[in-house]
DNA sequence: ATTAAAATTTAGACAAATCTAAATATTTTT
DNA sequence: AAAAATATTTAGATTTGTCTAAATTTTAAT
């Protein structure tokens, strides 16, 4: 089925609150898209008659099965064009989003398979967020400095950014490394540190560039992993 | 100023029809574009209050000058995309049209002007047609093989597509070279090569290999050089 | 368990882009 | 130069996505 650039951006609004909230309100929704909430009523009707929506009026809303896929192919297109504009285009990682808001509702799945395999099949984007696969799969590893709080704390590290040896030496300094499981204490803005604990020693914090290198997968925080196609 | 999609690609149909015949007709425009004469009169009245046509009443119309500018624009976004999908994502020429014309509309001169250095400035699409530069500058120069017989048939060659000593082995044969006036009698298409004549000598043919490495200016036939800012 | 407040939906309107059918203008034919 | 044929425009309707204002439902407060 194809849906209309309205229709997407509904879709994928839906997807990223429901991350936070399983249950899905018409409010939020209309500030999530800066319109109204009789406007989002009407799409809502709409997107249920495709079969994208759980919905009963006035009991909130989730997307089905079907609506999950789709919103994960649009976010995978979001992602794959920043990285594009990012990686060979020489944007910085803080202009994208506007034009990727753009390329993202483009109809080709023959290009979006052509670009993923000419940027070599990259797993996160600029921002450090995971971009899914032709099958809606993707890395429930994030970049630690990029937990949400709100949601998680802990996390396990799964994978370091290098190998340098530089790296490593701060790494074995710190006692981290790959299977060590880290509480996310507090970031400060100033400098984009961290504070962080691991279990039984006291807290200490991390610089922006150590953590940027911390690939770790949430301990509970499940993160549901699916299935486009 | 900015304009929708449906109103670009009345912009573009129209400066294309321009080319073959100067006033371009309702009629002429609705079969251009797929749909009625009474959708294209409605549109027609919109464009003239934007100042993009001239226009009266069943009089026919041409573009303004910042209609033929915006036109330029539409026509490289649409050529640098096509540029990019062969040369970079491994398309046949024969497959990204449709794909252009979804990406020609995706508003970030930015954009445009970062992907035009990203390709090293091309200044030829791959079917050929020359790319407008962001003056609306562009070659009047293409391959002699895509010369349109009912508008030129002489044309001088300006430049060949390498220096490979195959190629100069073969042009030398031919007396052909930088300067030479050649009339372009026809066209096969069962192998794609065409029957020329250089003044005073008999006609003989040429490949579709040679063709395409034969870049020539018409010798009559104004296609008419702009610029867009 | 009412009432008050907040959230949501319905009703009716609007702009953009399109269509069909009817009216008008232009061009061609005789 | 009038009639016939063709081209173009107008009038009125339709779809999509949006809005405001009014009505309804749910939730929270007393």
């Amino acid at each position: 089925m194809n849906f209309s650039t309205s229709e997407e951006n509904y879709i994928k609004a839906i997807y990223h609150l429901q991350h936070s909230t399983e249950l899905v309100t018409t409010n939020e929704l209309a500030a999530e898209l800066q319109t109204k909430a009789a406007s989002v009523t009407d799409m809502l009707k709409k997107l249920k008659a495709k079969k994208i929506l759980n919905y009963e009026p006035y009991q909130g809303f989730t997307l089905s099965e079907e609506g999950r896929k789709v919103a994960l192919g649009i976010v995978r297109k979001h992602r794959l064009w920043e990285y594009f504009l990012v990686q060979n285009l020489g944007f910085g990682w803080d202009e994208v989003h506007e034009i990727a808001e753009e390329l993202e509702h483009i109809n080709s799945p023959i290009l979006i398979e052509k670009l993923d395999a000419y940027l070599s099949f990259p797993k996160f984007d600029p921002h450090g967020d995971p971009i899914p696969d032709i099958n809606g799969k993707m890395e429930v590893t994030k970049q630690i400095n990029l937990i949400d709080l709100e949601l998680n704390r802990e996390a396990e590290v799964s994978a370091v950014g290098s190998q340098s040896t530089e790296l490593l030496e701060l790494l074995r300094h710190k006692n981290i490394g790959i299977g060590t499981v880290l509480e996310v204490i507090r970031k400060f803005s100033f400098d984009n540190s961290i504070e962080i604990r691991i279990k039984n020693f006291p807290p200490f914090s991390i610089s922006q560039q150590l953590a940027q290198t911390l690939f770790v997968n949430p301990v509970y925080g499940s993160t549901i992993v699916g299935s486009i196609s």
